[in-house]
DNA sequence: TAAATAAATGTAAGCGCTTACATTTTGTAA
DNA sequence: TTACAAAATGTAAGCGCTTACATTTATTTA
């Protein structure tokens, strides 16, 4: 038995007669190098089974085709969709993805975007916008092109596509309003270093003032990120003594938590309480009953993310910010109070 | 304007007069150097913001700290959990994760397990058995250690960390039967290329036929893994001309389809038809009424395959066989036919 | 105090690739 | 046929790190 070794790009070379160069083009510009040639190196490369050692190569060429992304967590619906579609589109390209998630801790996701970057990963995909100034400026000095996704800002600095979560959130709020609700209750997740949860409420907030609805006392319960999470803020809100006619979630896996444990409580949804939620994950329509929400163009986003990328790594001055629409939807589980 | 450099091990050991190999060692093997110069050293690597170079890194010293997964999808929680909780505790010793998604391609993900390999991936986590015996003797001649989840074989020479996905599948199939059901049908994921479904289905029709039920002619469709596919799935065999009183599913998400199209075709669960799932995930308990359904667990697994596969990166030889338990959860949506 | 041993550090040879530049081969026009 | 340009191929110098081995310095022992 010997054991197989690996082989290398100089083992093609010494196989097929030709310089190790000759095989690195045949590999990277076939049409540099005569069809003959090319023809019996890629024959010995797939006899021997060589494939590229990749180490070497991001030492040598200086790039990876690879990208990093960093999401909160990979154990949630809400990033999952926009994620797969960032892989795909990347996976057309001829790159790949380096998928690491932070846990909500920015020390953590400043940690992992090091990681990336020492791993040569060509670009990299932000979740919102909330980070240390240095972060930044550490991705600038090296040039390494970023997208930032699911938060929208007003920056020809940095690539962004995402959605406006304020504005989404105040519509969402004046159609309940619009419908004669008073007293609001919202659920959310913590919205220090986290944007998105960050500019939904505050989205809410303003379309209560602008409705002359007291926004100071607003009862405000922040959480993690489970539906068991959602469950327990519901309740704790249906029990305070201030009893809410509506709860908005921030997203729709606490909005799930709120509905079950409205049944639990044997609340009727909408006619005791209406509930609605954010992101419109697939989730939301299986939920009895369908959850109102906020549609978001998650599998767009990815794809338009991975596009925006791919370009800033061939022109490092490329910029572009997109903002995507969002729709709300209509569920069963906002209707006006009784 | 000084163009910043990203600092490498030559400037480090330049600045902190010593040789790239105190350096070196100071990071990498801290206590073989003096406290003394490895003070100065790490300030310098401070003060520069060095941060190794992954390629040459792994060139030269043949490892990289860095693992392999591929997963069907990402889109779906199925695996989230899972994943998070291997990547959780690959972090938890210094590694990192690479991941890979093949839509459920058997070409994919053979694609994507040479492309981890090039890419230097330590050690590799595999979904199922079913695969290609060349891509396991690709692995085994380049010595990369590999372990298989989700599934469970008694298979001395590989290592898996999963489930008996048939036995499951038999005893809730069993529970079916006990309570009286005779008329079954089934919506499973596509199953070839997938020993998960092919299994679940198997532990099914073994059931039915110790029962003395006719298996042969089991109404079964085959399907995509969407919420949507499992609505479609249950219609037609809801509308079929030899009606089931009970649907069982090879997943929840197919599972949660199937609720929320009865809910839709004015059909009670489980009054007019009981429906199963598979997999307890979050989505599970939100369903009105909960799913009957199959826990597993999935943040262990995700856990335990990752300590696996650290092990067997330290010893090339070490193999395990782990099967963790099921428990069928008792929800709401399976009772006996009327 | 000198010799022997242990600890700390340095030297330099790769790891497997890419690519600028040099050289050879082929094709073309006069 | 010769001269020259264009195409194809080869040569070899790194890329930034690790690590075996050599050398220097500190510590211990007799």
């Amino acid at each position: 038995m010997n054991k197989p070794e690996i082989p290398t790009l100089d083992d093609v070379a010494k196989e097929a007669r030709v310089s190790t160069a000759t095989v690195s083009r045949c590999l990277n510009f076939p049409d540099r190098v005569s069809s003959k040639t090319r023809d019996k190196v890629l024959k010995v490369v797939k006899d021997l089974g060589y494939t590229p050692n990749f180490g070497a190569q991001a030492l040598a060429a200086k790039r990876t085709n690879t990208f990093g992304a960093i999401v909160p967590t990979m154990n949630n619906a809400i990033f999952a969709a926009g994620l797969q579609a960032f892989q795909e589109e990347l996976g057309r390209n001829g790159a790949t993805l380096l998928l690491a998630s932070s846990s909500y801790s920015a020390e953590v996701e400043e940690e992992q975007i090091r990681s990336l970057v020492a791993r040569g990963a060509d670009g990299l995909l932000l979740i919102g916008t909330q980070r240390n100034e240095k972060i930044y400026s550490f991705l600038e000095d090296r040039k390494i092109p970023y997208v930032i996704s699911w938060s929208y800002q007003d920056d020809k600095t940095r690539s962004c596509v995402g959605f406006d979560n304020f504005q989404a959130s105040y519509e969402l709020t004046t159609k309940a309003i619009n419908l004669g609700h008073k007293k609001f209750a919202v659920i959310s997740a913590h919205a220090n270093s986290n944007d998105r949860a960050y500019n939904r409420v505050k989205g809410i907030r303003k379309a209560l003032k602008d409705n002359n609805i007291d926004e100071q006392n607003l009862p405000l319960i922040e959480c993690g990120y489970s539906i068991e999470n959602g469950s327990q803020s519901f309740k704790a809100h249906i029990e305070s003594n201030n009893r809410p006619t509506i709860v908005m979630c921030g997203n729709d896996v606490l909005a799930a938590g709120a509905v079950k444990q409205a049944h639990q409580m044997g609340l009727k949804i909408p006619e005791d309480i209406s509930i609605t939620g954010f992101d419109n994950i697939e989730l939301a329509s299986v939920i009895e009953p369908a959850l109102t929400t906020v549609h978001v163009r998650h599998k767009r986003m990815g794809m338009v993310a991975a596009q925006v990328l791919l370009k800033q790594v061939e022109d490092k001055s490329y910029r572009e910010n997109i903002k995507l629409e969002t729709r709300i939807i209509e569920g069963k589980s906002l209707a006006k109070p009784s």
